[in-house]
RNA sequence: GCGGUUGUAGCUCAGUUGGUUAGAGUGCCGGCCUGUCACGCCGGAGGUCGCGGGUUCGAGCCCCGUCAACCGCGCCA
């Protein structure tokens, strides 16, 4: 007999009654009835309920365990009464009577329960993350994590790509964020950067003829946390092709995307059926995502669409907008709100948009009266009955809907309006939350202006070849030149930026040089890709969808940590290992460096 | 760097208008219990109310400062 199982703690059916079995594992639950006692064993597989009384040799070995005690038992499998079965385990229909009992590791009173299923603190589920691995919840998307990462190799496999490994003690690259640095032993004074990205590399893998690449990478930012940004360090899904189009990348990334969400997708459990993945991914262009959603990474499980209404307050009696428009660039947009005609709610989204820093957002809502669809509301009654019928029949709203508006500069509301669309849907319950809705963002910007400096920038990766090559260089104003430059959404999330990549050393030395920069920064610090170019680079484009938000998404967590097995605090510090700590005076020697007070300003 | 929320028993939390000895559940320790599966019953131990200062006859509660955690902004694909 194997020393600690002949099976899991999952693996016992009723087929199993009257063997002999050894089983190992956690004590998770003790329920002690003094002349019988259960004990419910957990391991990785499952949990099987242990049983022993006055007759067993181990009954007093098995009053004196505790919860979490890891164990192993010797016992035989004995079916259930049909009265006495546990239908909400697998292993429900048997039970093992305990003959032999030896305590493999005892614990001490536990910091944390792994019984259950309450809310912890963060502090204490990090600094004990071996515990709160052990429980249901985590064990389960870290375990969900591992078969998303193996189905993306397959798929990314099956679709012709190759996964080569990229440096982690490199240079930075040209990505925006700051590089976590690595001084060097061998070259005092030096550094090495971790990777933002593996950008440069996988560019390089295309240059080198290698065709189509993909990488489960590991990314490192020294940036600021969110509940959706992991502290330091993050997975990302890397991928690039060669002689493509962005519709190429596309056309092979849908059905990655697709099929993964398909397969891990949650099954609703009253209608037992698995949340929807869009079948054709929509292409939205940047400047209509943000006109009728507000933003950049628009959540379509929510069916508003904003409009621009200016015509119907220009010179309108409702003078606030009206000499709003006046103004050049000045705009109202309408987010309608079907079923939300009622004085409340209007006045629970003015203060919601009161709370997000705006004077208000004003509103007419519709009802019936004496046959006819009527508006009401200050707006309704200030603009007169002609020009309120107009605004209805433009949004194809109905008595009982109402409709909000913002004006201003579009860029200084957009975001607030999104902000509103979505918290219209789910008040109104239109949005479907149990839906994976995709779609890619395209035709972004290449420049945009600083609004501090004035001075012109990227607005995305530099890297990116802008529409119309460099004659669009030339000739255009810099605000209207487009990129071939994409992000892939689902419900809300941004999953990715990618681009077809600039492999022209002129278009690219012009492309910094409209943002100041000459052509002795492009080759000082992105040298190594631009002389690449300069022996035969392909054409070629990607992207890098984020492992830790598709893991997110699927699991349906809030909260990044609960994806990733030993994450970071919101400080960038590990509780559990110590991390980062002060290094030995023998470290700092070896390396011939020493720490300076820090001017923080 | 800034803003918000939180901090009371090992853990999750309650604690009234500032008023006697700070409570509950759970866990832990002891006792009872032969069919539980969040077992049940009886008893016990367990507290620098994050920390420091202040106001007050009196502070878990009010004020000032500070520390920590989380969320957001800045930052960041």
């Amino acid at each position: 007999m194997h020393a600690y199982r002949t099976h899991s703690c999952a693996g016992l059916t009723s087929h199993d009654v009257g063997q002999t079995v050894r089983l190992s594992g956690w004590v998770h639950r003790v329920r002690d009835h003094g002349g019988v006692l259960f004990i419910d064993l957990r391991d990785h597989y499952g949990i099987t309920q242990l049983l022993a009384d006055p007759d067993s040799p181990a009954f007093h070995a098995a009053e004196a365990v505790r919860a979490e005690w890891v164990i192993r038992i010797d016992g035989e499998v004995k079916r259930r009464a049909p009265e006495l079965a546990n239908p909400k385990i697998p292993t429900g229909e048997i039970e093992v009577f305990i003959r032999d009992l030896e305590v493999l590791s005892a614990a001490a009173e536990l910091p944390m329960p792994v019984f259950g299923d309450l809310e912890y603190p963060e502090e204490t589920r990090l600094t004990y993350r071996f515990l709160d691995l052990r429980r249901e919840a985590l064990h389960n998307n870290i375990v969900l994590r591992s078969k998303v990462i193996a189905s993306i190799r397959n798929r990314m496999t099956e679709q012709g790509f190759a996964e080569y490994q990229t440096p982690i003690l490199t240079a930075s690259s040209p990505e925006g964020a700051r590089d976590f640095l690595v001084p060097s032993r061998l070259h005092p004074g030096k550094v090495y950067a971790l990777p933002q990205a593996p950008q440069q590399f996988k560019q390089l893998i295309m240059v080198a003829g290698f065709d189509r690449y993909f990488q489960i990478a590991p990314c490192f930012r020294d940036e600021d946390p969110r509940a959706d940004r992991s502290p330091g360090e993050f997975y990302q899904l890397d991928i690039e092709m060669s002689f493509v189009t962005q519709e190429d990348v596309f056309q092979a990334i849908e059905p990655v995307m697709r099929g993964v969400f398909e397969e891990f997708a949650p099954v609703d459990r009253h209608t037992g059926a698995a949340w929807p993945v869009t079948a054709d991914f929509p292409r939205i262009a940047y400047r209509d995502a943000m006109l009728w959603y507000g933003s950049d990474k628009p959540d379509l499980r929510n069916p508003l669409k904003m409009q621009i209404v200016s015509a119907h307050f220009a010179g309108s009696g409702f003078t606030i907008f009206a000499s709003l428009l006046e103004q050049d660039g000045h705009e109202v947009r309408a987010i309608p709100a079907p079923g939300g005609g009622s004085r409340a709610f209007c006045d629970r989204m003015n203060a919601f948009a009161q709370k997000e820093g705006l004077p208000g957002m004003g509103y007419i809502f519709w009802r019936e009266e004496a046959g006819a669809i009527v508006g009401a509301g200050p707006i309704a009654k200030n603009i007169g009955p002609e020009r309120t019928e107009a605004l209805r029949r433009q949004l194809g709203l109905d008595a009982g809907d109402a409709a909000f508006f913002l004006g201003g500069k579009p860029s200084g509301f957009e975001a607030v309006a999104g902000k509103a669309r979505n918290e219209i849907g789910h008040a109104l319950g239109l949005t479907d939350e149990k839906r994976f809705d995709f779609c890619w963002i395209v035709d972004f910007p290449m420049f945009e202006r600083d609004v501090e400096t004035g001075e012109l920038d990227f607005s995305h990766n530099p890297f990116s070849m802008p529409q119309g090559g460099l004659a669009a260089l030339h000739t255009q104003d810099p605000l209207t030149v487009l990129g071939y430059q994409y992000d892939i959404v689902c419900n809300g999330v941004e999953l990715s930026s990618g681009a077809i990549r600039n492999h022209r050393p002129e278009i690219l030395y012009k492309a910094f040089e409209i943002v100041g920069k000459d052509a002795a920064f492009v080759d000082s610090n992105f040298g190594g890709m631009v002389s690449a170019f300069k022996f035969g680079a392909p054409p070629h484009g990607g992207i890098a969808p984020g492992i830790d938000r598709i893991v997110m998404l699927l699991a349906g967590a809030e909260n990044i940590r609960e994806v990733i097995m030993f994450p970071m605090n919101q400080r960038a510090e590990d509780l559990m290992m110590g991390a980062p700590s002060a290094p030995s005076n023998a470290q700092m020697r070896e390396l011939g460096m020493r720490f300076l007070p820090r001017d923080d300003g």
